[in-house]
DNA sequence: CAGCCTCGAGTTCC
DNA sequence: CTCGAGGCTG
């Protein structure tokens, strides 16, 4: 059967459809693996279930208590296809104000070591939609992808071949060409869209964004079809030939090929230009038939843009100009106290509802103890210095357009009474001591592992999407299992233990509520294939505090092997070994990092748990980074003033070839790059016998690398 | 030792 | 996404 008649479905029908499908689905579940052979197909047993979906997102009010769509078990992987982006996708840093721009062209220049007036820059509106990358090899779209975590997506292509403004051939293009750019929903067909679902009793969007998102990833491209999509090109990721030398002639191209590119779109001279570009953009805003949340501001010269490279997770070349946020009033009901995996005990405002940019907010971050008292960091006042108390009416924005803050309090409206919020020191979820160590904002449980709270947030981190990533092992099935007393997860161990005991077990997983054969089936399968796990991983999923994803990858690129490291460790619990020294000589690793990890494996309980998890696993080593290059693997020193690049930029290109750079020179450098005006550095290297060079031979060694 | 940059840990809503 | 804090640079 089709699911093409679900739109013409009365209630009645709908009804019997559901009440039907939840028993064949069930059926399913139990003949699974049974002792007959399995009833339905794995195919035609996802496309009941995405039938069932159907009906009940066309019928909200119809949705059975038994509803197969509720069932606790391992999520069935349906959904898109992973895709590796093969160039990152990148977020933007954030400027507020026109300073802030100022800053921005300001370290462009510095950083390249030129005159600010030597400079362009692009400014162009951003788009409040969701970024999509394109993939056209020889022309032809073969590939669509979600932006993700910037580093994966998922594969939309057949849902992007149905937005009207993207082409699925181009003319001359080269042959390896990304195009990203954003996926938007313009104002007028939000409304069209909104009315229509209306209509039909379907769930309406709360603003065109979500509207956009929620149509690109349909699961079905013949419904994204009917919806009203667009697609502004701005950029690109891999291309086998460069587009233009500017970026503004890039965009050009795009256009050229058939794309839509922002028509208010400029090529400015420097921040005055930028700043004058923004307030005329704020100014068209309201009447601009699409939601813009910002202006984007990059360096214009492609090669300039090559040389200033990236932050971790932002180019250096670009800057998002953000507009101020919408804010509301509404009243603070309550304020909660979280405990979270370190035993941070963070406090949440929970908030009588109001709409915020079009989402409806109710709960907001408050930070710390000091937040609520009104203070910063430094014990400077903040939202002149008023506190937050209960009952209090209170000024609520989204920060970055997503978490929601309170920036003001009408003392005015202040009820009789209210007293000022007495932060817990006890633990609210295991009794324990909250302790606020000197200069720290947070104050801390000190139950450790005897603290539910502590030990089950420390399993959701886990099982993580950046560390085991165990699919259909959330932090729902994470509560369920912590508070299983048959077939318990207490430890990360625990997890991969889960199918043999349960093999032993009286009460089989898959004959507990919520679960079947085959959910249970597909979790011990999904567990199965985590078993394999890379040792950067391993290391940032025991969630020891201060060693987090990049901590994880330093120190596995240093020591390679997990047996080699956890030496190392051990050795390093006298500080005044020289495993100590050699752990504080990592780049990047401090005596706070060094002594979390050191004390996180001293610790009995906690290293005999980790020996279990460890036994459980077969950790794949990682792999040397030993790179093509002169001075992969070196330990560099540069000193005096560098005239062609600025010491940032040398930094960070020693560094992408594989080099170290360090700022003092050793007995461990190998090799110093003096420009003029070198003193004491040089000298000591003439001493020690170190290979220096000029600023010219390091660009003759690095050239063309 | 101050200021900058990056990382870690916390958070919301869909 | 943002804050606080660790680590490095100047």
């Amino acid at each position: 059967m089709s699911d093409a008649d679900i739109e013409n479905l009365s209630e009645a029908e709908a009804k019997a459809e559901l009440a039907r499908l939840a028993s064949v689905l069930a059926a399913a579940n139990q003949a699974y693996h049974g002792a007959d052979a399995p009833e339905i197909s794995d195919a035609a047993y996802d496309a009941l279930k995405r039938r069932n979906a159907a009906i009940e997102a066309r019928f909200a009010a119809l949705k059975r208590a038994d509803s197969p769509s509720e069932q606790v078990g391992a999520a069935p992987s349906e959904g898109f296809a992973k895709v590796r982006h093969a160039v990152r996708m990148l977020s933007l840093g954030n400027a507020f104000e026109g300073e802030e721009v100022r800053e921005f062209t300001a370290r462009v220049a510095k950083f390249l070591g030129l005159d600010e007036a030597a400079l362009s820059f692009t400014a162009e509106p951003k788009i409040d939609g969701l970024s999509l990358s394109l993939r056209y090899e020889n022309g032809q779209l073969v590939q669509a992808a979600t932006r993700g975590d910037g580093e994966t997506g998922e594969n939309v292509t057949a849902n992007a071949r149905t937005i009207g403004s993207i082409p699925h051939r181009l003319a001359g293009a080269p042959e390896v060409l990304e195009v990203r750019g954003e996926v938007y929903m313009r104002h007028a067909d939000f409304a069209a869209l909104n009315a229509a679902q209306e209509a039909r009793g379907a769930k309406t969007f709360a603003n065109p964004r979500n509207a956009a998102a929620g149509s690109l990833r349909q699961l079905d491209s013949e419904i994204t079809r009917t919806r009203p999509l667009a697609f502004f090109a701005y950029a690109w990721g891999e291309v086998s030939e460069p587009l233009a030398a500017t970026q503004i002639e890039a965009i050009q191209r795009l256009k050229d090929w058939g794309f839509e590119t922002n028509p208010l779109t400029k090529l400015c001279a420097g921040a005055e230009e930028l700043i004058a570009h923004y307030e005329a953009i704020g100014t068209a805003r309201p009447n601009l038939p699409y939601d813009i949340d910002g202006v984007v501001y990059k360096v214009n010269d492609l090669a300039l843009q090559g040389r200033l490279g990236f932050r971790s997770t932002t180019p250096r070349w670009a800057i998002a100009h953000k507009f101020a946020a919408e804010l509301a009033w509404t009243r603070l009901e309550a304020i909660d106290i979280q405990v979270g995996r370190t035993g941070a005990l963070s406090p949440v405002a929970r908030l009588v509802p109001v709409t915020v940019g079009g989402v409806v907010v109710s709960n907001a971050t408050l930070h710390n103890e000091d937040y609520i008292a009104g203070r910063d960091n430094k014990g400077a006042a903040i939202r002149g210095g008023k506190d937050i108390r209960v009952g209090d009416l209170v000024q609520v924005y989204r920060a970055g357009d997503v978490i929601p803050k309170i920036a003001d309090v009408d003392l005015a409206e202040r009820p009789k009474g209210a007293v000022p919020f007495a932060f817990p020191t006890l633990c609210p979820e295991c009794g324990s001591e909250a302790i606020r160590e000197e200069g720290d904002a947070v104050r801390r449980c000190t139950g450790g592992l005897i603290c539910p709270a502590q030990a089950v947030e420390k399993l959701k981190h886990f099982v993580s999407r950046k560390a085991f990533d165990i699919d259909g092992l959330g932090a729902k099935q994470i509560e369920m299992f912590y508070a299983d007393d048959q077939l318990p997860i207490r430890e990360p161990a625990d997890i991969f233990t889960l199918a043999r005991r349960d093999a032993t077990n009286l009460t089989k997983l898959k004959n507990r509520e919520g679960w079947g054969a085959r959910s249970a089936e597909k979790l011990f399968e999904a567990i199965e294939e985590k078993r394999k796990i890379g040792f950067a991983r391993l290391l940032f999923a025991l969630g020891i505090r201060h060693v987090g994803e990049q901590a994880g990858k330093l120190f596995a690129n240093y020591y390679l092997s997990w047996d080699n490291f956890l030496r190392a460790v051990r050795a390093a619990e006298d500080e005044s070994s020289a495993a100590w020294a050699e752990l504080l000589s990592i780049d990047g690793v401090g005596e706070v990092v060094a002594r979390a990890l050191v004390t996180a494996f001293a610790q009995a309980h906690e290293r005999e748990s980790i020996a279990r998890l460890v036994q459980e696993l077969e950790i794949e080593d990682a792999e040397a980074v030993t790179r093509d290059s002169p001075v992969a693997g070196k330990t560099l020193v540069f000193t005096g003033t560098l005239e062609k690049m600025s010491r940032a930029e040398a930094k960070a290109r020693a560094e992408s070839l594989g080099a170290k750079v360090s700022g003092s020179v050793s007995a461990k450098t190998d090799l110093l790059i003096a420009g003029p005006g070198a003193g004491s550095k040089a000298k000591k290297a003439a001493e020690l016998g170190i290979k220096t060079i000029d600023e010219d031979g390091w660009i003759a060694l690095v050239e063309g690398l």
